[in-house]
DNA sequence: CACTTTAGTTGCTTTACGCAACCATCTTTT
DNA sequence: AAAAGATGGTTGCGTAAAGCAACTAAAGTG
């Protein structure tokens, strides 16, 4: 969504610039998720939210500000537009499977502050693994044997996909 | 940070909603990091970035937003600012353990844009741990014996710092 | 002493967000 | 059958935030 004008014989940008080119996995995350309201849309949906009113009841967000949140996670693939028209409703809008997928990213926003904005003891949701009734555990940074990692212990290099920029950007530097 | 005014003789809060008030962990670490570049200045620092033209240079942004979202960041103790004076250098920006503890965040990010937006081989960027030079794995979230949950395995229940609201609203739903 | 680099600030424009009003469709009530 | 309400939006308007460019202050460099 790129918002672009003809100026002076050359093609500018206008307004907020987004993400969509940026050859990085945190930048095309906030692409889809970075706008304002989205990710408290989303984490009520996994809360069981459905229909248009129930994020709006819960969130008191503008409608209009709801409608455009909506639409552009169905355009990203976050939820699906599904026809329950039998009984009255029109449509809900459902978490895909691509929308499910950001469990963990809400976990980990969830983890970080509990301890570092409410600190322990202070959480005020808390999430169980329903089987156990147990806590579930916070998220872990691991190697493969499972110890934990720390900024210091990991290091970044080129994927597959990695264009010129992100190569050139990922050279070891002098720090 | 909300912005009000007095209007007709009642408080109106006018402009942008703010989450701080929210009784909910996902929103107070919006409420720190869910403005426009946030997580990718965020981002960049665990990349090495320190100083302001450092993360100025990377993420081309305007000088106003980044020194506005530095400052943003540093009120609310993701970064600390070091002076450095001797080499010339007034200031420059590192990571608090507030802030490197975000590595779970930017990691569930990056592996749900690796999986869902790029697909699996076509990554950017690949992180490995510098010990044994293998692939990180995902975050998962998992109950306490290390099996991997998902949506409905989970049940949210207040914690003790739960608020009044928050406790009506997570009753249980005929849903 | 001029020139550059760094780290911003200021002023202006464009875009996004919040609010209220309106609307079309369907359901419920009278 | 008509009126009233609920649902799921759209439209229009005002304000705050983001983008851009120009300027600045201080420190370092030649």
């Amino acid at each position: 969504m790129l918002y672009a004008t003809i100026f002076c014989g050359r093609l500018r940008v206008v307004g907020r610039k987004r993400f969509s080119g940026m050859n990085c996995g945190i930048a095309q995350a906030l692409e889809a998720l970075g706008d304002w309201w989205t990710l408290l849309i989303v984490r009520d949906a996994f809360f069981g939210a459905r229909r248009f009113s129930d994020f709006e009841r819960s969130l008191g967000i503008a409608k209009n500000v709801l409608s455009a949140r909506l639409q552009h996670l169905v355009d990203h693939g976050v939820f699906e537009l599904v026809d329950v028209g039998s009984d009255g409703q029109h449509f809900e809008y459902h978490l895909s499977r691509k929308g499910e997928a950001l469990l963990p990213v809400l976990t980990a926003l969830r983890d970080w502050s509990d301890e570092w904005v409410f600190g322990r003891g202070n959480e005020p949701v808390i999430v169980k693994d329903r089987r156990s009734g147990r806590r579930i555990p916070r998220l872990r940074v691991t190697d493969v044997e499972g110890r934990e990692l720390s900024r210091q212990d990991l290091r970044t290099v080129p994927g597959p996909g990695a264009s010129p920029e992100t190569i050139r950007r990922l050279q070891p530097r002098k720090r």
